[in-house]
DNA sequence: TATGCACCCTGTAGCAACTACAGGGTCAAG
DNA sequence: CTTGACCCTGTAGTTGCTACAGGGTGCATA
């Protein structure tokens, strides 16, 4: 299939494929006597892979490190377990960090209650961190 | 102040205070005949104010414009308020989306029982986009 | 046959918000 | 007089794409 077909299969933008391949975490395909990128069923799934884990938000070196082990099938799996772990560990800190933040944001909208930019509880409250209930 | 008392007194990297001026976001101060650069408390309650936005997550543009109102306190301050507003709505918007996302790498990373990347189910799991339970 | 249109190619530059040098100058203490 | 901490400018790197510019290819239609 050419590079649209894949785009449209695993719904990415047809200049983030080109650019996978460019840092090697796509294989070059094949081209066509006219010079067209020309992929099979592997690069499809591979590909998928990709896509699916940047969705869960891994870095792309983690997804280089999770392809090298489905490229070895022989390998340990705790590698993938730990880098999944970790990643999960990462997104629960995030989670945590943007709850205190939202919390704090939801004060601070909260007092808004009109009126000119010198009376403002806003522009106050980000002004002088003493305002603020918790660490952020 | 010299940058460095500045950066300290701030809590802010002094190539990012640098970076800010070069931006526009912090005035130009003034320089001392060795041209280092010498600033005053507005300065620093205006670095304060920048970081401590940059802290809720605005972005610099945001913190631009709530430093021109800021700066011009007869105007309205709902403009202030619907900036805070909108954040607060992405924050909202990213937590409920990492939420999603740490729930499925909670039931991707639970599954792993160890043995090789053949039968990794991690590794199977995230090249295969079926095994998921919510959208993300 | 011409021409329009969708599609493909390479290469480079831009985005946000910094961060990290390289290569130099300044200044006070010992 | 030298050591070390500090400051300066300018440029390039980071992450993960995205957006051109400027060109070639392939097929259907007038």
């Amino acid at each position: 299939m050419k590079i649209g077909e894949l785009s449209r299969a695993t719904g990415t933008n047809i200049e983030t494929i080109r650019y996978y391949e460019r840092i090697g975490l796509l294989p070059a395909p094949d081209r066509t006597a006219a010079n067209y990128r020309s992929y099979g069923d592997a690069h499809r799934s591979r590909l998928s892979f990709v896509r699916h884990s940047r969705d869960l938000g891994f870095t792309i070196e983690e997804i280089r490190s999770l392809l090298d082990l489905s490229d070895d099938p022989a390998r340990d799996c705790g590698e993938a377990d730990r880098i999944a772990t970790a990643h999960l560990e990462q997104v629960e800190a995030k989670i945590a960090q943007l709850t205190l933040l939202r919390d704090e944001l939801a004060r601070i909208v909260g007092r808004c209650r009109g009126g000119v930019a010198a009376d403002c509880r806003v522009i106050e409250a980000l002004g002088d961190h003493r305002h603020c209930e918790s660490a952020h």
